[in-house]
DNA sequence: CAAAGTCATTTGTCTGACAACTGCTTTAGC
DNA sequence: GCTAAAGCAGTTGTCAGACAAATGACTTTG
């Protein structure tokens, strides 16, 4: 389950993907302005000394995302910023500590308002399973330190299951997507041990008030408690001096 | 700045978003499930009956999503479904009253906490800006239904100057993202007008609420107001008979 | 002068080939 | 008989060139 120490590095990097970062760049940079029309697809082939299939997929990509709009005879074009039809979260997002501290912000609000639809929404099964992570934290704190890796993974399953609970696909999908970078990325600075050392007994009391009130089926505390636990743990995070100055 | 009345439709459908969406429909309806191997690229240009390079964009594209991941040599496996790496809002989504309103559910969560966090980072400069879209409403409103687009546009603008003095820009493009997605496509089934026509004074009061928790820098209240506000509209848009059954 | 037609330009698709890589089989050497 | 190297078929990644389709500007014609 847990990724191995050692990642693969796809060292070929596909080309298509540098291109499109490339030309993405030139937009977020201002070099390219909304409405500017882009070099053709045979003048970007060969500035970029590939083929014209390279590039195309790169310019698709960018299209997939609603960056630029091609049309055919005319050119390809690039479009207003909030004509952009994905989110998406690249790893160069967790270079600068405070695109990080924003990250976490934007998964706090989310998932807050996750479970305080779950506590309207929930089932009993629902409730069953729910139960089942958090019994699963307990045990593995009571254990130490040594299941660091179950620990984390019952924490990260208890919020998937409440989000699951809410009943609302966007939110599934969205949370997972966050909770996963996050993770990941975190999980390759190391940082999962060393949460490990911050999980005491009053951490698990915070997801123990989070399952109390969906429970009784509060929406609002469980909101409340949500976000306690999440803040709490950004914090904590921040607060850690191995990670300060990333 | 606002669309034109009959959009453009692209009629010649491009085959590799055909194709990626029908691999992307296998993949979500569970024909292919997490591990499993795709046919080789070959094989699905001869199924498509397209050509390679078509079907290599198609590729590309749930590559590029994260929904799938090729290994040259091998073949192109389905990734694991918390692998995603994007968040897409496609029209699709508008197809079913039930995910509209669960994406108008997103919104409201979001949408609240970003309100909290502008409470706390508004500068006073952000406040004017903020004031001023809702000088606009309010002028619009007294004007009548004539103004329905400046008043729907200021609303939008009001909220979009909330957001942006959040001062995270996950917020600013998530919630941009979002909103230009619902009143995209709430705008195309003439969603609009019909708002415009609920559009009284009490419902300005609940803007002007969330202004002054903002200007006191009151995060619960800005949250509140904000998330009263939504859901109101959502039901005020649930009620409406002209959508109920899309 | 206006409407139709022509043409160069650009994106979209097709075809075929080769390069790079992988997993498996076969073979050479001991 | 066993091991390691070499070969091989299959797959993705890239390349090159061609034609189809659409567009805008220019030219021609009534």
């Amino acid at each position: 389950m847990t990724s191995g120490l050692f990642e693969r590095i796809d060292r070929p990097r596909r080309l298509p993907d540098e291109i499109a970062r490339s030309i993405s760049e030139a937009i977020s940079s201002g070099q390219l302005k909304p409405g500017d029309r882009l070099p053709t697809e045979h003048a970007l082939s060969e500035q970029f000394g590939v083929a014209r299939t390279v590039v195309r997929e790169a310019v698709s990509l960018l299209k997939y995302d609603g960056v630029i709009s091609p049309k055919r005879g005319v050119g390809a074009f690039v479009t207003e910023p909030n004509a952009r039809s994905a989110f998406r979260i690249s790893g160069a997002c967790f270079e600068k500590r405070r695109q990080l501290v924003q990250l976490l912000e934007l998964r706090t609000g989310v998932q807050a308002e996750a479970s305080a639809l779950a506590a309207g929404a929930r089932t009993s099964r629902d409730l069953a399973r729910i139960a089942a992570h958090l019994t699963e934290m307990a045990e593995a704190t009571d254990e130490g330190l040594a299941n660091a890796t179950q620990r984390f993974d019952a924490e990260t399953a208890f919020y998937r299951a409440i989000t699951e609970a809410s009943g609302n696909d966007y939110y599934v999908e969205f949370v997972g997507m966050i909770e996963r970078n996050v993770t990941e990325n975190l999980r390759s600075v190391a940082i999962k041990n060393a949460m490990a050392a911050e999980w005491g007994r009053e951490v698990l009391e915070e997801h123990r008030a989070v399952f109390q009130a969906l429970d009784q089926g509060d929406a609002e505390r469980a909101r409340t408690a949500t976000r306690t636990h999440f803040e709490r743990a950004a914090s904590r995070l921040a607060s850690r001096a191995d990670i300060a100055d990333i």
